[in-house]
DNA sequence: ACAGGCTCCTGCAGGC
DNA sequence: TGCCTGCAGGAGCCTG
């Protein structure tokens, strides 16, 4: 699919790579597939400009651009028709040859958009690991030594990427383990039960298109469900469904940190 | 080198 | 009813 126009209306923020240069390479590029690495969304394209010293098509296209996109907290990636109203905040569209547009709203600006040349630059990996696949020597390595708070570390993008404040909360809390604990002091046990906790939250929450607090829709406006299966995640007060004491917060690394006291030693 | 705090930004909820 | 204040969060930056 190839993209036919690219216009970027902010001309600051959000944008990692400047507005100008992202239009510039994008216009007449043709996307090959679309990943995720950690919390970002990575577009292979291939560039409008044929590269005399690319490789053969006999493997197929190789990209040698990427489109970058990180939703931040309220950034959405919508796919609408290049009629469709412009909704508030709408920061880039993209026209398409079949007559759709990708187009990126986020309100907060806390997203980002970013532009790699590949004939110049590394492809995108992300920091840290990836906690889906990692392995419990890799996961256990990450927080040798770690003076920090276990949830604290979690958040930590160069160790783990993908992991927010949500999935922190809700594999600690999964794991029996006190989001206050220094990281280092974690045995064994538990930093596999945490690790199983953390794959088996973030799992069930790709399932089920994840939590919708305020307002999070996916690509084509479908709300997540996953905050239904929040045990501590915004239930301060009430009653832990697993012991009936009730849910504390706390404030942590500088976020809303929620836990049960019973349940996490 | 590492840890923790501040800042960005806007919509929304709660209080007066 | 309407205004004001505080809060939410990811990640980059600054300070200790």
């Amino acid at each position: 699919m190839r993209i036919l126009a690219a216009w970027f209306g902010s001309h600051r923020e959000p944008m990692k790579t400047s507005p100008h240069i992202q239009e510039k390479a994008l216009t007449g590029a043709k996307f090959l597939r679309v990943h995720r690495v950690g919390k970002h969304i990575v577009c292979d394209l291939s560039g409008a400009v044929p590269e005399p010293d690319r490789k053969s098509a006999e493997s197929g296209p190789n990209p040698d651009l990427q489109w970058i996109v990180h939703l931040g907290m309220t950034g959405r990636l919508l796919v609408t028709h290049s009629a469709a109203e412009v909704v508030a905040h709408t920061h880039a569209r993209l026209t398409l040859e079949d007559g759709r547009e990708i187009r990126f709203v986020d309100a907060r600006r806390f997203g980002r958009l970013e532009l790699r040349d590949l004939r110049h630059q590394q492809a995108f990996q992300g920091p840290g690991s990836e906690p889906l696949t990692i392995a419990p020597r890799d996961f256990h390595a990450l927080f040798h030594g770690r003076k920090t708070s276990i949830k604290a570390a979690l958040l930590n993008q160069n160790l783990l990427h993908g992991v927010g404040n949500i999935y922190a909360d809700e594999s600690l809390f999964r794991a029996g383990i006190r989001p206050q604990i220094r990281a280092s002091r974690l045995t064994r046990v538990q930093l596999e039960r945490l690790r199983v906790a953390l794959q088996q939250v973030l799992a069930q929450a790709i399932q089920l298109g994840g939590s919708s607090v305020s307002d999070y829709v996916d690509a084509n406006g479908v709300k997540g469900f996953f905050q239904l299966e929040h045990r501590v995640y915004g239930r301060e007060g009430q009653p832990c469904r697993d012991c009936g004491a009730a849910i504390r917060r706390i404030q942590l690394a500088g976020r809303s940190t929620h836990f049960c006291p019973a349940c996490q030693r």
